[in-house]
DNA sequence: CAAGTGTGTGAGTGCACACTTACAAACAAG
DNA sequence: CTTGTTTGTAAGTGTGCACTCACACACTTG
C-alpha cells in the first residue's frame, strides 16, 4: 500500500477542483482528473461514485475551502460593525481566488444544476456560506444579498476577462474590485 | 425549397438558445437543436459553421433579445433621473427573463469562456449592454455596477433554485427580486 | 508461509456525438 | 425541357469517453 484511500481522495480532489474549474463537467474526462493527481482513471472510479460523485465531492471541497477563508477573515475583524466584518470577509474571499480555480468550479457548478445532485451541493454550498455572514457578521438581509451581489458580478469579470479591458463600461464593472 | 436558409436560421437559433440553456455547450448535442427547429441535424451543419458557430451565433441572438428589452424599458421612462431609468431597465429584464432562456443562456456562456470565440462573444454581449445603459441612463460607474452585480445574483438565484428555498439565508438573497 | 484485505492498473466495451458525403427534390431561368 | 442553384436529408465515419473487469502487487495477521 503505497498510500490509504483517504489520502488519495484528499489528492484527487484537489486535482478535481482545478480540473473541473477549467473545462467544466461535461467537458473534463476523468482521464485528466486522474492523470493530474498521478493514478489511474480506473482507480478514480473505485474512490469516487462516478464522474457525478467525484463533482458533488469537488464541491463540497471547494465551498469547504472558501468557507474556511471567509471564517478566518471574520476572525480578524471579530467585535467590529457589521459592515467591517464583511468587508473582511470579502477581502479574505478575495484573496483567496485570486487563483482562480474556486471562482472557477462555482461558475461551472452552477451551470450545471439541471443535473438535482449538483444543484442540491450548490444549495448546500452557499446555504452555509449565506448562514455564516448572516450569523457571523450580524449583517442584515440587505447586507448579506449585496455581499453575494457584488460577489457574483467577481464571475462575470474573471469569466469575461474584463480585467484585460481597457474600455470605460469594463472599468465601471471593475471598479474596486481588486485586481490581480 | 420550402423556406429560405435566413428563415430557417432564426428558427435554429431560437431553438439553439433554449436548448443550449437548458444543458450548456458541451451536453447539448447538435440533433437536439436539430430537432426542437424541426429539420436534420446535417442541416444545421450546413447553416452554421459547426456547433461552435451555431453556439456563438445564438449568444448573438440571445443578447440582442436582452439589449431590445432594455431599451424598450429605457424607454418608457425616458427623461426621468438616472436611478429611474436603472429602474426601468431593470424591471424590463426581470420580465424579459421570466422565462428563464435568456437567463441561463447566459449562464452557460459564461461557464464555456475557456473557448475564445465564446469568451468574445460574451464580451461583446455585455459591451453592448453596459454601453447602453451607461450612455442611455446617464449612470455612473457605481451605479452601473450595481445594476450588473445585482443582474448576476439573479442567475444564482435562479440556478441554485433559491426562490423554493424558505430558510431565512435565501430569503435574504431573494429579498426584493420578483417572484415568478 | 498461507490466507485475507486494501491499493492500484491495463486492457477492454459500448455508446454518444460531431461532422461528412452522396444523393434527392423543389424551384428558377433560358 | 434542360441546366443550374438552393433547400433538405439518410446514412455513414471516426473518435472520445464513461465505466467495467480481470488481474497484480503491497502489506497484515495467524
Amino acid at each position: 500500500m503505497r498510500s490509504t484511500a483517504e489520502a488519495r481522495r484528499v489528492t484527487v480532489l484537489n486535482a478535481a477542483v482545478s480540473a473541473f474549474a477549467r473545462t467544466g463537467f461535461h467537458a473534463t474526462p476523468v482521464t485528466a482528473v486522474a492523470a493530474a493527481a498521478g493514478i489511474s482513471e480506473a482507480y478514480v472510479f473505485r474512490l469516487f461514485a462516478g464522474k457525478l460523485g467525484l463533482f458533488v465531492a469537488a464541491a463540497g471541497a471547494c465551498f469547504d475551502r472558501i468557507a474556511a477563508a471567509i471564517e478566518a477573515g471574520a476572525e480578524q475583524a471579530a467585535g467590529s460593525s457589521p459592515e467591517e466584518i464583511l468587508d473582511a470577509m470579502g477581502r479574505a474571499y478575495a484573496e483567496l481566488i485570486a487563483d482562480r480555480d474556486l471562482l472557477l468550479f462555482q461558475v461551472q457548478a452552477q451551470a450545471v444544476t439541471d443535473i438535482p445532485e449538483i444543484a442540491e451541493a450548490v444549495r448546500a454550498g452557499y446555504r452555509r456560506i449565506a448562514t455564516f455572514v448572516q450569523d457571523r457578521a450580524g449583517a442584515d438581509d440587505a447586507q448579506v444579498q449585496r455581499f453575494f451581489a457584488y460577489g457574483q458580478l467577481c464571475h462575470l469579470i474573471v469569466t469575461a476577462g474584463l480585467e484585460q479591458v481597457s474600455e470605460p463600461w469594463a472599468r465601471a464593472l471593475t471598479a474596486g474590485i481588486r485586481h490581480p
